[in-house]
DNA sequence: GTCTATACGCAGATAGAC
DNA sequence: GTCTATCTGCGTATAGAC
């Protein structure tokens, strides 16, 4: 169930502003059902009981509207995300956070296939799929290197730190890939496996000459 | 510069046989270029001075040309794989393959794509997707299972083997991705970190008590 | 056997009325 | 703000030319 953030009650943009929430919400769920490619605006339309030209009006394009979904799931997401951990324990969580995604594999597929199609330099989500990629590497730099300066692990360089959080989102985009496509795969084992030999690894790296 | 394979220089197929492999060959070049999405089968045809009914006479549908050309690639890439290395000297050689990659990035992009679309059963390409990663996974499960049975690692049990098959895998397609995001990112270097951490592990396991 | 011409229905996008 | 009407281009199907 998706609600309207916020709704104003009242002001010049009330109804378009539910109505773009509104919008966002259908979208959420025909796209995390049928994919991106297989909802064609017409039929989001349809069942928001509005014509394709006024999906049009609110987001300009249809990758409009596809970024303005990732948004608003992005955003869902956060909520349950709130960092009360950090460092070491904030990695730890990964495996379950992976584990979650079966729960919502439409829209594991959709971000999954957003990304790659959206890794070619002239594609409209191009650069929202960078940045997004880049905050993602910072957040995981973040943590490691919390865990370096607690002395949780040894002193790894900030190079290090970052070929480390790029190793770690690859291999989580990797699992959920391979999950994707056979739903057997036991997703919080390899995430567990590949995370606690990588801590293993950091631990044998020296601690600094404190 | 993609040639006819084993070209019949008479018999009743001679023509059809030729065309279709230059249309593949085209068709490589394309989606290479432009993506899957991003080629219409009109755009193709003009390329190849036929129309757009003679793609579809070829290959059925936009889907089916997609195969032969994902067909045609591996088989060229089998070619500079005649695997004349086996278990951890097999895989120490990824890197480099990786690294490959960056001549061909219209095709990484392609195969990534395909790959997140197709992952929705109901894609026309899921079968392909799947039977190629189950190759993939068992070529990877029977390089390592070498290493084991020749004592370079430890006694790592068939279920380990086929984890670490699909994890390699998962943090190859990620550092693939994330080169494509991002071309400055170093896949050989990445893949490299990956796997002598891997490669050290493993060999901590206990020998078989021989 | 191989290819073209043509048509159908659906897609995303735009223009202008209300 | 939302509608209807319409544009262009897509994948696909078929009939028939050579």
């Amino acid at each position: 169930m998706i609600e309207t953030p916020r709704p104003a009650t009242r002001g010049p943009y009330r109804t378009g502003i539910e109505r773009r929430a509104q919008l966002v919400a259908i979208a959420i769920e025909v796209f995390g059902q049928r994919g991106f490619a297989g909802s064609s605006l017409r039929t989001l339309a349809e069942r928001a009981d509005v014509s394709h030209a006024t999906l049009i009006r609110h987001f300009g394009t249809k990758e409009g509207l596809l970024i303005a979904v990732l948004q608003e799931w992005e955003r869902q997401s956060a909520e349950h995300d709130l960092a009360d951990v950090s460092g070491l324990a904030y990695l730890r969580r990964l495996p379950d956070i992976m584990a979650g995604h079966r729960r919502n594999r439409g829209l594991l597929e959709l971000f999954t296939t957003i990304t790659a199609e959206a890794s070619n330099p002239e594609h409209r989500a191009h650069a929202y799929v960078v940045q997004r990629y880049e905050t993602n590497l910072r957040t995981f730099a973040r943590h490691l290197q919390a865990a370096v300066d607690a002395g949780d692990v040894g002193a790894l360089s900030p190079a290090q730190v970052a070929l480390e959080a790029r190793l770690l989102t690859a291999a989580l985009d990797g699992i959920g890939l391979q999950w994707l496509l056979d739903p057997n795969v036991d997703m919080a084992l390899a995430t567990r496996t590949y995370l606690e030999r990588a801590i293993a690894s950091w631990r044998r790296v020296a601690r600094p000459t404190a």
